[in-house]
DNA sequence: ATGGTGTTTGCAACAATGTTGCAAATAAAT
DNA sequence: ATTTATTTGCAACATTGTTGCAAACACCAT
């Protein structure tokens, strides 16, 4: 059940439990995809306030919830992580996928962003893998 | 010449020679960073409207004499094309790195970014390869 | 269950960013 | 120099993101 996962989730992350996240948190649970902010203000429909969304994402985000997918249209998407991320340490080394054809953004788990050599002085804190093209799905 | 180099790269795209194209061309060839809009808009004072600023960005992009680049905050950056771009299909395989201390963000020209195996069914159009930490600069 | 307490929400107002249509100004071609 | 097509600036608007504050709510202890 979507439902009680929901809840599970805000628990283990020691936030309390309101209708606004549980729904939201829904929404991340049935689309594996990543969503962005528009995403989420459509399909919750009229029943959250915009603000309400922008300071429920900065949450997740802080508590390490979601990650945040830098993308190419200026909205970042943001999606869920899985378990052994926390409080704004991600273990998130995976590929990120944004379909042309149907827009969607995915994390493909199972691929690993390589390690680079970068050049003398510089010093790398987080990497970012975003691969377009057409998906799976798109695809046939 | 900064002022000459731009006449030249608009004429090579066939594009005509305006006041405003030139100083944004001279803003790239100065810096040699990526800008965001707003970064123009700054740098560029009172002399011309946002809209012709979005315009002109728009046309760079299309004739391929920039390349747009994510950002997780946002704010699309753009940066100069080298020589072998053209017309949206860009050679644009190298590295970009975002520094967190200063904020500027760089084309790592001599990095390429490795080629990745994409689970069956996934077609890669392009790639994008964005790393945040620390640069050369600020890491002294 | 009930009441107190701190957190979360919605509202309103605002700021910043991006888009469109149209008339005036300008660059390029003859 | 004149014509023509392109580019610009303006105005109006749409969308997106931010902040302060009072009301509503979740959580805890009793």
């Amino acid at each position: 059940m979507v439902n009680k996962k929901a809840d599970e989730l805000l628990k283990k992350n020691h936030l309390s439990i309101t209708g606004g996240r549980k729904k939201i948190l829904e929404l991340f649970l049935q689309h594996d995809g990543a969503l962005s902010h528009s995403d989420i203000e459509k399909k919750a429909g009229e029943k959250f306030d915009r603000v309400t969304v922008y300071r429920t994402l900065q949450t997740f985000l802080e508590k390490g919830l979601v990650h945040s997918i830098p993308t190419a249209d200026n909205s970042i998407r943001y999606a869920l992580c899985k378990d052994d991320c926390s409080g704004g340490h991600h273990h998130d080394d995976h590929v990120h996928f944004i379909c042309n054809a149907c827009g969607s953004t995915v994390c493909l788990e199972g691929v690993t962003v390589p390690s680079i050599e970068l050049p003398g002085g510089y010093v790398s804190e987080q990497v970012d893998m975003l691969i377009s093209g057409v998906c799976k799905n798109c695809n046939q």
